[in-house]
DNA sequence: GATTAGGGTTTG
């Protein structure tokens, strides 16, 4: 290998005042020369030069490819790999570029590219001399870069960092692969207008001012991070305000306002940090500073801001164009930001974390809402983390909430009540319960306030925290629903299903229980339950049950210790006759969301059913468009004046549905995903008939929507409904775990075919009427009175039945308790009704 | 067709 250079070639310099561009150096000794050549150009090309390495400054230590993190100290240090992609070159306005490109460490060919590839960010000056200078194949030398989490590592399985080359400490050399290539190199910049001539004839392109570059009096466009943001609002003229503080790699802030009557125009902006593209704002001078301002043809796309997230450009507007070099400049910007400090300490707060007294983001599900008065409205919402502070409740009429509060969310100290006023009201009143919001600016007000329907003064929740919305918009004060797909909100939902599905072991996340006892009178010598089988078997112990085994039945008598599940509505199952599987009650939020899912079907129905559209009022402002409600009603039943008696319903909420559902025998959910009326996803209810909601086997039904319907049907209930639809009905049922105990020992006996007679409830009235589940709740607490020791717990007679499961071909004794029924249970009266004697 | 607002904690 040669040892001696013989002449170098420097191309392209940062500095714009050395005009020349090119220069052939001869007869000097290269390491002086690159030296001193590093003072002002960020390129080296080394022409015909030997084996990379030998002309580079001593005091630089190569690091290996392989080796780079986050943490890597990059002082002095150099990266070293072939170019085996090269990117455009994205111009964001006069003499500010970006370019990526990926280099690979050859002595590590052998290794993934995970490894050995590397994507380097080139900015400005730098950025075009690379674009004109380096071809792929030639090997590069970096220093002066700094090493970023690449935001683009799980997409294209290079490297988990990046390099980031910017200012004047960045520099490289070049060994071109061949001569030839070289050769192309000198024919581009001999005639640079001529690639970029063709591209602009093709494509509209746009240019991107830096903020530092903007004059008064112009319409621009531009890219830019925004530091500060107000969400849209209602001014004294026609329209909505967007108020946004923007800032980009020039480090000039720059205000923005936004005019537009139309919200859904107006950006999305979720948090500080977000990225936004703005074409055609027009400059202003107000106050000595530019300011932007919408302007004729104004249009706006949003990103979200974190790096490595996907680039989805968020925008309402039908016809923007966004392409490779849009998405390089996002994420350019995302890079530079991240290492600033624009963005104030985390704004956003789980309820776990909020201090009384300040003001802080909630990212929050919306479980249930009422009009307070006419500048009020109370919000109950949750992010499935505790709040270490008790939290004020709110206590409204109940016909006045819409959606649905569980009041166990409520007692465990996961419901954060929030009042917005004035404006926000406006806002508000769109929100649906289940969707996810983000509140701004909310205050953590300590100690009751005076509430609404309640003029007792809330002495008992005196220090408990509220969340007051006040009204107005300064420090960015306001709320909005963010889409659902948004990676907060995939977060937070995660979180809020691991809650659902968690088993509520852990009586210190759930402090439903620990009310203190009402008083039941209950003396620990009696007996709580009845046995109401008609064999007669000896009593035995636990420790006797167990040891003989299955099958048998066997007569005990027992103390609760535990059951499970103790939130009680978790106990409600669906239950299929035929495949003989037992399934969850859905909750409102979870049905919420699949009537919403099934109102974006707005197709036709075609299928010979009598329709009806009745066009619902737009709710001003809306941001949705404007809805149908469709009623479907079989010709063959309206021929026999039955038409009423079934209604098929399409495009409804799930209060739309019930308030329906309170008028007619029987509403049956309905899409037409392709142009033929179908039952909803069989995860909702098929059916409801008054209160009361009917599910159907997704695994069993064999749905038949369509055909001619019910014929001979005399009554339509909901057997008959799930026949004419072929739907397999489920049965509702109650399902407990309880720990028994005597001197002998514990067993867990499970309770679920006589569990309605064992509670003297209807597991089907359970399901729709609180009072019935208030019912199951109170046997609990006689059985197991909360805070109760063992001793003053009531003894049961228990018949028992023993029998064998096997599982994974492991055969195991189960037992289940039957013929039995609480005592007692069945005079219940409802703490608001008049105490009858019964 | 011009106008709106132009960040900076509250009535509750």
């Amino acid at each position: 290998m040669r040892r001696k250079m013989t002449s170098i070639s420097v191309i392209l310099v940062v500095d714009s005042s050395i005009v020349e561009n090119k220069r052939e150096i001869q007869g000097i000794s290269p390491c002086c020369l690159t030296q001193s050549i590093l003072e002002v150009m960020p390129v080296l090309v080394v022409k015909d030069g030997p084996g990379p390495g030998t002309q580079v400054p001593a005091q630089l230590q190569r690091i290996s490819i392989p080796l780079l993190s986050p943490t890597s100290d990059c002082t002095g240090k150099t990266v070293m790999g072939r170019v085996v992609h090269k990117g455009p070159l994205v111009s964001m306005g006069e003499d500010n570029y970006v370019l990526k490109t990926v280099i690979q460490e050859d002595s590590q060919q052998n290794m993934s590219p995970e490894h050995s590839s590397i994507n380097i960010i080139l900015f400005g000056a730098l950025a075009k001399d690379y674009s004109e200078s380096v071809s792929q194949g030639d090997t590069l030398l970096v220093t002066g870069f700094t090493v970023g989490n690449s935001p683009t590592a799980q997409k294209d399985k290079l490297h988990a960092c990046n390099l980031q080359l910017a200012g004047d400490d960045a520099w490289m050399y070049v060994w071109p692969s061949t001569v030839s290539s070289r050769a192309s190199v000198s024919r581009k910049r001999t005639s640079p207008a001529s690639t970029e001539v063709t591209k602009a004839a093709k494509v509209v392109k746009y240019t991107y001012v830096p903020l530092s570059d903007l004059t008064p009096g112009v319409v621009v466009n531009v890219y830019a991070v925004v530091t500060f943001f107000k969400q849209p609002f209602r001014t004294k003229g026609t329209d909505y305000c967007s108020t946004l503080k923007i800032t980009d790699q020039s480090n000039k802030k720059v205000g923005c306002t936004i005019f537009c009557d139309k919200l859904e125009e107006h950006p999305k902006i979720f948090k500080m940090g977000d990225i936004i593209r703005l074409h055609r704002v027009k400059t202003q001078l107000f106050n000595g500073a530019i300011s932007l301002l919408t302007s004729h043809g104004f249009s706006v796309v949003t990103f979200d801001g974190m790096v490595g997230s996907p680039v989805v450009p968020r925008t309402s507007s039908g016809s923007f164009k966004f392409g490779e070099e849009d998405c390089q400049v996002v994420e350019a910007l995302r890079t530079w930001a991240a290492n600033q400090s624009l963005v104030p300490a985390e704004p956003c707060v789980p309820l776990s974390a909020v201090q009384p007294k300040t003001y802080f983001d909630l990212t929050c599900q919306l479980l249930a809402k009422a009009p307070v008065d006419s500048s009020c409205t109370l919000l109950k919402v949750w992010d499935g983390s505790k709040c270490p502070h008790p939290l004020l409740d709110v206590f409204v009429e109940p016909n006045t909430l819409e959606g649905s509060p569980t009041l166990s969310k409520d007692m465990a100290n996961l419901t954060a009540n929030v009042l917005v006023y004035d404006n926000h009201v406006e806002v508000a009143r769109q929100f649906k319960p289940g969707s996810y919001l983000r509140i701004y600016n909310l205050h953590a007000v300590p100690g009751a306030s005076r509430l609404p329907s309640n003029d007792s003064g809330q002495s008992d929740q005196m220090g408990h925290l509220g969340f007051h919305l006040h009204g107005g918009t300064s420090y960015g004060r306001g709320l909005r629903v963010l889409p659902e797909d948004s990676p907060d909100i995939l977060d937070l939902k995660r979180i809020l299903e691991t809650f659902s599905e968690s088993d509520i072991n852990d009586s210190s996340m759930f402090e439903v229980w620990s009310t203190p006892p009402e008083s039941f009178g209950t003396a620990p010598d009696e007996i709580a339950t009845e046995r109401t089988c008609d064999h007669t078997v000896e009593q035995v112990s636990l420790a006797e049950v167990k040891s003989r085994g299955p099958p048998q039945m066997f007569h005990i008598q027992a103390q609760l210790k535990s059951y499970q599940p103790q939130r009680l509505y978790q106990s409600l199952k669906l239950f299929c006759h035929k495949c003989k599987t037992i399934r969850d009650v859905p909750d409102d939020v979870t049905v919420g969301g699949l009537f919403s899912e099934a109102q974006k079907d707005v197709g036709p129905c075609n299928n010979g059913y009598w329709t009806l559209v009745l066009p619902l009022p737009k709710e001003p402002p809306s941001e949705s468009p404007s809805r149908t409600l469709t009623l479907l009603m079989s010709s063959q039943l309206m021929g026999k004046g039955k038409a009423k008696e079934l209604i098929f319903l399409k495009g409804a909420t799930l209060e739309e549905t019930c308030r329906i559902a309170s008028a007619y025998s029987n509403i049956v959910p309905v899409t037409s995903p392709q142009g033929t009326m179908t039952p909803m996803d069989l995860s909702a209810p098929f059916l409801f008939r008054g209160t009361k909601r009917y599910y159907g086997c997704k695994q069993c039904s064999q749905l038949k929507v369509g055909e001619s319907l019910g014929e001979g049907v005399e009554v339509w209930d909901e057997k008959s409904v799930a026949d004419a639809l072929g739907v397999q009905l489920l049965q509702y049922g109650l399902l407990m775990k309880l720990e028994l105990q005597d001197g002998t020992g514990s067993l867990e006996a499970l309770l679920w075919r006589d569990a309605e007679s064992f509670f003297h409830v209807s597991a089907e009235d359970a399901a729709a009427d609180q009072e019935a589940q208030d019912r199951v709740q109170e046997t609990m607490d006689r059985l197991c009175p909360p805070g109760s020791s063992t001793a003053e717990r009531p003894w049961m007679d228990l018949c028992l039945s023993a029998y064998t499961v096997e599982e994974n071909g492991q055969r195991r004794a189960c037992y289940q308790i039957c013929h039995t029924d609480t005592r007692g249970t069945n005079t219940h009266t409802h703490p608001h009704a008049t105490p009858s004697d019964t």
